[in-house]
DNA sequence: CCGGATTTTCTGGTATACCATATATCTCCG
DNA sequence: CGGAGATATATGGTATACCAGAAAATCCGG
């Protein structure tokens, strides 16, 4: 950089290697990643994060780390406490069926903008899209359904053409992808699920805003009462016993 | 603290001097203090921030500001565009239409929940919250009433029991607040607001879910259908055009 | 050998210096 | 006088040093 090569030629500038991509952006990324992959709820005790050892690892410095963590502790995904350390958030019961009751509220509302404008092609894109998993077909491929099974569901969202909508949604997402993954395995979640959205498919084709609006807002809160019911698995192991009972998550 | 005084005085533990508040904390509740205290949609240019004289005038250095910049960057109220400065978001016409449509999703889900579960007490607060501006009153006060409108808004979020659905739409309420206090006065939208008002409480009072629920919808969508046809002034005096014509606002 | 006081260490919070680049200003040639 | 290029300036991004306080380790008196 030294040498500000005054090359002729006129249309050379760098392809962008500084616009958009930061350090910060970048390990933001990068812990986000991480923690959606690691299976919180596997893991017996607290996951804790160290500024110093990550900053060294990733190879930048304290600074960018600690912006990164700012953003992961107001979505939610770690919590921070001083002169403790940084930790990741496990969500307690209640804290998921509040996030699931408000995921409710988001599709059910998406279902309703979806029925009223959603083209046709992405509606039968959303019936393609569960078309590999017919109603009598469950037991084999599970793993595979839980991750067709939020696809669809972003899927709605999506259709809603209401991108905050889409977006507000998007952490809620992350933070129930490990339960899902849970609870598809028990009562016959899975066969009951694919069901469902059958019916909403449905209500979103014959463009019944109503119907499909209750069908996505009854799907979703079944499977929070679901976890009401037969989630305490999640409160069971929480080996940090601070204040802080019932704290809402993902804001600040 | 040089002398670590022995003082046999059981109870005399510092009055929690540091703990829970932060710098960084400040800045960004002085901050967003400040953002919603100016009319963001008076103002006729964009008006940017600049960190140094920032931390100059709060007497602290640019590292906490950054991270509550960071923190209202992620929230929606500001836009940081590297080299070039950090602005305070004025969100378009658009974007108010989707976050109240969000809004919608999530007062009707609440509006729901509170028919089932809020106290008798707390729909009879509600009742008296609005009992200032019966049916007939409009015209005076109307400053007044934006703020019981605010209140009587929050009032149901609340009382659904579910504190991240009141936590989502917190960060709503204060890019609207500039809206409403404009909307307000059109139309004849004061008076109808209170009738709605009226009628939801009715619905709660009778415990009837489902009628909350779309009272709830519609009164909020109705909003949403005021502001698509007569918002085109919040897209008037743009002066930024930069690129994102569209971007969704309040999430990364 | 044990329990409480002390010291040590480790951690997040803050201040500060520096860097790279976008913009603004100025220069100089046509 | 005007515009392309050089220089100056300003601003956000990053690195680093230091601080205060809490937890852990250590020490010491019994």
């Amino acid at each position: 950089m030294a040498e500000a090569s005054p090359q002729p030629s006129p249309t050379l500038d760098v392809p962008r290697l500084d616009t958009g991509s930061t350090f910060a952006k970048e390990a933001y990324a990068a812990l986000k990643r991480a923690i959606c992959a690691m299976d919180i709820y596997d893991h017996p005790d607290e996951i804790r994060l160290d500024e110093r050892r990550l900053s060294e690892g990733l190879g930048v410095s304290r600074t960018p780390i600690r912006e990164a963590m700012t953003l992961l502790e107001q979505e939610g995904f770690v919590r921070t406490r001083p002169r403790r350390g940084i930790f990741v958030v496990r969500k307690s019961k209640r804290e998921i069926v509040e996030m699931i009751t408000v995921m409710a509220a988001l599709e059910s509302m998406a279902a309703r903008l979806a029925a009223e404008r959603a083209s046709g092609a992405d509606i039968a894109g959303l019936r393609r899209l569960m078309d590999d998993f017919p109603s009598g077909n469950e037991g084999a491929r599970l793993d595979d359904y839980s991750d067709a099974n939020i696809a669809f569901h972003q899927a709605i969202l999506k259709m809603s053409g209401c991108a905050l909508l889409a977006g507000m949604s998007e952490n809620l997402f992350i933070h129930m992808r490990a339960i899902r993954k849970i609870t598809i395995h028990q009562d016959n979640r899975a066969a009951r699920s694919i069901v469902d959205h059958f019916r909403i498919i449905e209500a979103l084709e014959r463009r019944d805003a109503a119907l499909a609006e209750r069908l996505a807002r009854e799907h979703t809160l079944g499977l929070a009462r679901h976890v009401e019911r037969h989630g305490d698995f999640l409160d069971a192991a929480a080996p940090l016993a601070d204040v802080v009972p019932a704290e809402a998550g993902t804001h600040r």
